[in-house]
DNA sequence: TTCCGTTGTCGTACGTCGTACCGTACAACA
DNA sequence: TGTTGTACGGTACGACGTACGACAACGGAA
């Protein structure tokens, strides 16, 4: 299946910036219009149903017909990407905290709106317009916070990952929650097995904590969210501050 | 393709503990054979190298008779999770914060490790001896921070996901550069569309920071991760210091 | 108006995948 | 020495991405 033809900016960007669009005959085919469905199919059922016969079935064409105006699936995925990027609203007024604290919550409800995002290959996205406005706010929002521009850069990336990583954690709960695996259901699995995972005497904080959390409860995604956000920025202010 | 059958904690758990172990005939298989397989493939050539096909030629075996073992492929990717979170050795010595670094640096060498547990499902694992161990892992090293209960766990969810991110990045960077999109390429096939990326006029920061990153050069990701770990760390020590 | 070359459209087909189904043959027990 | 339970695996089906080539619709030239 993998036919090693890998997708690279110089084949992806004039489709990025719609600088090489082939003309439509009869069936008003567009490369807006090919994306448009395939990020409304992967909203609705995730990227697995992203498939090209699904596409084009959705935009009432032949499958082949697709592949007049995307070179193929891969190079589909990086345009659907750069697509609902392109939300990324400039962030005025506000300290570089404030500013960051917004932007970490806007990608993160995009992440949860658009979970397949975290499905695909980001680190390095060919940059169309919707990545070159997230970039340019990202930066804008930095902006004078004093710190040098390696640890600007560092910075930014503790974030993206920081929100990247809660908000993959996060949407795979809701998938197992979805399909069934609920948090009830997965101790009912559990209870024949509890012996074994709560040996206290192989893991005996395990089988303390256990006890514990039976009392508290677990907190939500949200509270643990903005936790670790705030957590991260304090620490971030140490360094500006030169606390740390 | 998805038979809409969802593996669950009901029927890996008997597997991952072992307690129901299929008698082998004449082939020897195994469920650790299968797993060990399994693993060999994914750390050679990524997780899309793991088909049930693939794992029975390389054990010299017929494909259907995975499925006396494993009941289908989903099973087999917990199974291999769990395997490669045995390793997660107890932590002693050192304060609270140091337990966390080391754990943390520990969890991205495995990532980098076994770059394909990375897309594995992993917000809920079912608890197999090898994620009882990480779980009883960490747990330990967050003993005695004086943090409440509550607060320990939104800790943990925050490093492990500024982990996870990061770990992310950086695998998808290093299968870039295998593959031959590497930095250089990349600025090479976006110079036809410099004007655009970095137009003043729409994106300003960009472009003047654009500037500024080609004097200095990117930061590696070794000193970004211990940038991000430390500033996490620092701003969950403000919080035990009581000074946040 | 007619013709023809260009090219958008798409039916067919191939090789891959996970796995359902079922026949076969071996091991353990009577 | 039957008899039976079950490990093994061959075949086949419906999904997938996409290579290939036939066809038809369009634009410009005559």
């Amino acid at each position: 299946m993998n036919s090693q033809r890998w997708p690279d900016p110089g084949t992806t960007l004039p489709l990025l910036w719609r600088t090489a669009e082939r003309p439509s005959r009869g069936s008003g085919l567009t490369i807006g219009a090919i994306v448009e469905a395939a990020v409304a199919l992967a909203d609705a059922d995730g990227i697995g149903a992203v498939t090209m016969r699904g596409v084009a079935e959705r935009l009432g064409v032949g499958t082949m017909s697709l592949y007049t105006h995307v070179p193929g699936k891969r190079e589909l995925h990086a345009l659907m990407l750069d697509r609902v990027f392109a939300d990324a609203a400039a962030v005025a007024g506000g300290d570089w905290r404030e500013r960051c604290a917004v932007i970490a919550r806007q990608d993160r409800a995009r992440y949860l709106r658009h979970p397949w995002l975290l499905e695909l290959p980001a680190a390095r996205p060919a940059f169309g317009p919707g990545v070159a406005a997230k970039y340019e706010r990202d930066l804008a929002a930095l902006d004078g916070s004093g710190l040098r521009a390696a640890e600007m850069n560092a910075a930014v990336m503790a974030l993206t990952s920081f929100v990247y990583g809660a908000a993959r954690f996060q949407s795979q709960a809701r998938d197992d929650e979805r399909d069934g695996r609920t948090e009830r259901r997965f101790w009912q699995d559990h209870e024949p097995f509890l012996h074994l995972v709560l040996d206290p005497a192989r893991f005996p904080t395990a089988h303390r904590v256990a006890e514990e959390a039976r009392r508290d409860g677990d907190a939500d995604h949200d509270s643990s969210f903005e936790f670790g956000l705030e957590r991260l920025l304090a620490g971030i202010g140490d360094l500006v501050e030169g606390r740390a």
